[in-house]
Parts: C-alpha cells; structure tokens; sequence
DNA sequence: CGCAATTACTCAGGGCACTGATTAATTTAA
DNA sequence: TTAAATTAATCAGTGCCCTGAGTAATTGCG
C-alpha cells in the first residue's frame, strides 16, 4: 500500500524514453559511435577548433564526462587535440578526415532513426514533443542548486 | 557545414530532460537514494516477495542493472533477499522497516519535485507530456530489434 | 610586478545501462 | 528418466553521468 504510480512521474518516463533510445540507435544507427559522441562530432563539425569544455557545454556534457567521450574519439581516430598556442590550458579539437566521414555517415542513419522513433506520433505531434521537452528542460537547467543548499540528508543523524 | 540542429533529435532531448531530472532530484530529493533506486522500491511496497527480474521488468531495468542496484539497497539494509524455496535459482526481495520508512519519506519529496519539474507545463499540457512520452517509448519498446540484425558496421571492412 | 582568484583539464570514486559469457537450478521432451 | 533447453543470477567489459579534489596555466588586482 502507499505505492505510487510510476508513470506519472516524468523522471521515469524520460529514464525509459531515454532507454528506448539508446536500444533503438543501437540496431538503427551504430554499435560503435554513441549517440552522445555523434552530438561530439556534430558539434565540431559546425565549429572546428573548439575547446574540450565549450564542446561540453553545447552537447550538455560535464568536465569529467566531455573529457571521456573525447579520448574515446581521441583514440578512434575520429579527432585531435592540440594544445592552444594562446592560452596553454586548453586543448583545441578538430575532426580527423576519418571523423568527418563517421559524421557524414551517421547523419543519413539518425535522420532514418529519429522518423522510426517518433512515427508513432503525427507531425503536430512531433511539434509538441520537441516544444514540451525542450521547455522542461530549459526551465530545469535554470533551476541548477541557486542557494548552493543540498537535499536534506534522509536520517536526522542524533 | 553540413552540421544537424541537435534541438530536433529526440534522443538528445531525451538525454538532456533525463540530465535535467537527475540533477533536480539532487537536490530537491536526495543525494543518498537515486531515482531508480526509489522506483524499486515503490514495486517491492507494492508487491512484497517479488523477485529481482521481475522487480526489473516492472521499473524498465536490465538483469545486470537490477542486479547493481539490488546489491546496493541490500548493502544500505533497505531490503532482505531470501532464496526461493520454491525455485533455487530466485531471490525473493522484501523491504526492511528501514526501507520502508526511506520509501514513505521519499514519495512526499518525490510528489513536490515532480510538481517543480513540470511546473513549466500548464495542467493540460502535462497530460500531453506524459501520453507523448508514453506512447514513443512503449512503441521503440515493441521494437527491440525482432530481426536479430544489428546495425551495419561503419567501416566496410576490407 | 607579484600574489590571489579563476579557468581548463585530470583523476578518483559512485551509480546507471547495456551486451556477452558463465554457473546453477528447473523444466521439457525424447 | 535422463539429456537438452530454458531460466535466474553473476561476472567481465564498455560507456555515460555526476561530484569533489587536485594540477597547471592565465588573468586580474593591489
């Protein structure tokens, strides 16, 4: 008793809707390249030369995880990194002619895929999905910790 | 050149409303307990003495992730795994009065950051949230690739 | 100028998510 | 009834995702 209905909580629904996606890019797009590491490519693609950190920033990647996903495409050839001349903290990152390749390759293969998943839905349909999406995760990045102050821990400890 | 809009690719929507929910539940919930670790728990107040892959089955958890996240709220003592004696191969699951108490404790705060997360969206609005969300992820569910073909790999290898 | 703050990146650590292979128990079928 | 198929769980391996702490380079202020 007390239990409560899981699918009207839009973490779990996103979770799932999230799942499905990734087993869908699996069979439809690639087993190698992710989908979070095509954002990678795309993103340098549009702008050659960016720093690990903005590339983070326009995927809505952390440091640590842009970091990761960028050695793997590192070490797949897919990218380099050389350090800025300018300012020796950064490292700048530019598709290898292999990568351009990938991108172009997985851009035919997502757009098929993205029809696949959203066919259930009729065009105004798809219209709204990507409005309400996009509107709840806009208002929730906005949201990100304002006063610093933690979830209260679960055990007032004595 | 040649670069896609992200912001039309459901998957990366996806992705970030998954990202944006993650972090509000941080703080908004609690730091020790996760999301999917709650909704375990929901399923065993709801049907106690389940075992570990049905328990998967009823939150959208694979053999292997349920597995982790059993052993982790066994380890914090919010549930008991007895062996079938019935069936040797299963593991019955039950909550803990500890687990129950986390459980009771968690919905309140679950219900208000719910309320904060889809704040955004007007009453009806969410109605169309949730059906849209349903509806594409229980369609790419029933699409789990019944051919048994995955994608091609990239490289047409030699 | 020189030191403090900021910034880019790395590293350690915890958790979610999947696949493929293995082990042990049960069920089915010859 | 015994051998084969199935099933529940585990383990190894890969990748995403976050936080907190640490290092090196740059910027800004007194």
């Amino acid at each position: 008793m007390a239990a409560v209905d899981l699918t009207t909580h839009p973490g779990h629904l996103a979770r799932r809707l999230q799942q499905a996606h990734y087993l869908l890019w699996n069979t439809m797009v690639s087993e190698e390249i992710t989908s979070p590491q095509f954002a990678v490519l795309n993103t340098l693609v549009a702008e050659p030369g960016l720093d690990q950190r903005t590339v983070g920033e326009r995927v809505g990647l952390d440091r640590s995880t842009i970091a990761e996903v960028i050695s793997r495409l590192g070490r797949r050839g897919l990218l380099d990194k050389v350090r800025d001349p300018q300012d020796g903290r950064r490292f700048l990152l530019r598709l290898t002619d292999e990568g351009l390749r990938t991108h172009r390759k997985l851009t035919v293969r997502t757009a098929r895929m993205n029809q696949v998943f959203l066919a259930p839905l009729s065009a105004e349909e798809q219209s709204v999905f990507f409005d309400l999406l996009r509107r709840v995760s806009d208002a929730a990045e906005g949201l990100r910790n304002p006063t610093g102050r933690p979830a209260e821990p679960l055990a007032a400890r004595s």
